[in-house]
DNA sequence: GACATCTGCTTGTCTGACAAGTGTCGCGCC
DNA sequence: GGCGCGACACTTGTCAGACAAGCAGATGTC
């Protein structure tokens, strides 16, 4: 069985441009071929071009200026500007998902530092360590990958399944959410330390100062994603 | 200085189309309007629509179907799916489930009296009538519809998507214990007047009200299921 | 030399047309 | 009555051509 989805002219279009771009030559902040050179040498539609142009744009790989032309998009910032513009759109489901947040974890950590075992937070430690190395040499991918298994751990230790289920059904499933505010600049440090106080007070078995410490933690990463946020407008 | 950069029509369209969601109320996985349906009403011209089109499906807000028409992207469902069919097949958890209800529907409450508009209101005393009207009559199947709608209803009003598309994965799955807790002697009636106190704090804005009556009502609720699951054993 | 204008290129937008996918309704057959 | 099939209406997908609007360099005038 072969290619059941029909895939749309314009998606085409988006893979021969970045094939173009690869075989062709062309660098960051070059100008690219106009879009009527393109419908020459792709034999496509100004129309077909243009919807693949909006698609480049938006996950920032070209930028396009009325009377000047496309240009390839400058890749030193082409992560930041990707995450910026995905921020932007989807400004309202991160305040949502932060607002949900802010009501179950803080109770959350406070559960795990009434419930947590040697084994939980032995666990949790592990994913600390590693975050930590991860923050250190600026891999962020995989930082990402521990702050899931941090929250989920967190979770775990609380010992109600439910709430177990529910936070992971948040974190694989909201990949986005949680990348963004790893992305904004100083967030993944102070990430490090904020997993560590919150770490630290559930390992003291203290209640309040585990549900502060996580509020904290989420309050400070809103805060500087709409930070963030504002400076782009 | 007042807006340097010029907006493309077709950015303009995608603010406007996000709008019309809100306003017109559509939602999750819901057909749109058409492409030629929405050149009417914005009056600008099918390619601007689609352009905007394509931005608003790669960032995964609507999914369009050759043929069928323009969808509402389902994410937040999607989301919480496996969580549903969780909980679905693990009802030996109630007291689990009561605990993150606990923790989440009380602040619910709370951002419903902060935000709760006049059609909100109007939405959930209408089911609260009739919920009252089941209770009068006996008919506890399409009573527990009710509360299923009051709790859904509630979480609609604080206009967190996040938070009511959860609600929704929670109360529509409830496990039976839950259901049959609404068969306890009193429990229904005593759930009219719980949900009505809840109510009328929303409706005076009376944040902690809310969060209050909301604690009470499920504090009793778990009560009385819990003696009810020991009067079984 | 300084400035205004012209000109040709670019992207932005509109229009009307036809292709292609999808669902529905009704007709005729069994 | 039930079933199958085709006509039809409605949807998105693609195209071609036109004009508006922004930009930059060439040209002409003073």
């Amino acid at each position: 069985m072969s290619q059941i989805k029909k895939i749309r002219l314009s998606e085409s279009v988006i893979d021969a441009i970045k094939e173009m771009v690869v075989k062709d030559g062309f660098r960051s902040g070059e100008k690219f071929y106009s879009e009527k050179e393109l419908t020459g040498k792709l034999q496509v539609s100004r129309s077909s071009i243009r919807e693949a142009l909006r698609i480049l744009e938006v996950t920032g790989q070209v930028s396009v200026k009325q009377g000047k032309g496309i240009y390839i998009a400058d890749t030193q910032g082409e992560r930041f500007k990707e995450f910026s513009s995905w921020l932007k759109n989807n400004e309202q489901s991160i305040r949502d998902n932060f607002e949900v947040r802010l009501i179950i974890e803080p109770k959350a950590a406070r559960s795990a530092a009434e419930n947590a075992d040697a084994g939980d937070i032995q666990q949790m430690e592990g994913v600390w360590a590693q975050f930590a190395a991860y923050a250190r040499d600026h891999k962020i991918e995989e930082a990402i990958v521990c702050d899931h298994r941090f929250h989920c751990g967190l979770a775990r230790a609380t010992k109600n399944r439910t709430l177990y289920v529910l936070m992971k059904a948040m974190t694989t499933t909201l990949p986005n959410g949680w990348i963004s505010s790893l992305y904004t600049p100083g967030r993944i440090d102070q990430t490090v330390h904020e997993h560590g106080d919150i770490l630290r007070a559930v390992k003291k078995q203290d209640k309040a100062g585990a549900e502060n410490a996580m509020t904290r933690h989420l309050a400070n990463a809103l805060h500087d994603i709409t930070k963030h946020l504002d400076d782009l407008t």
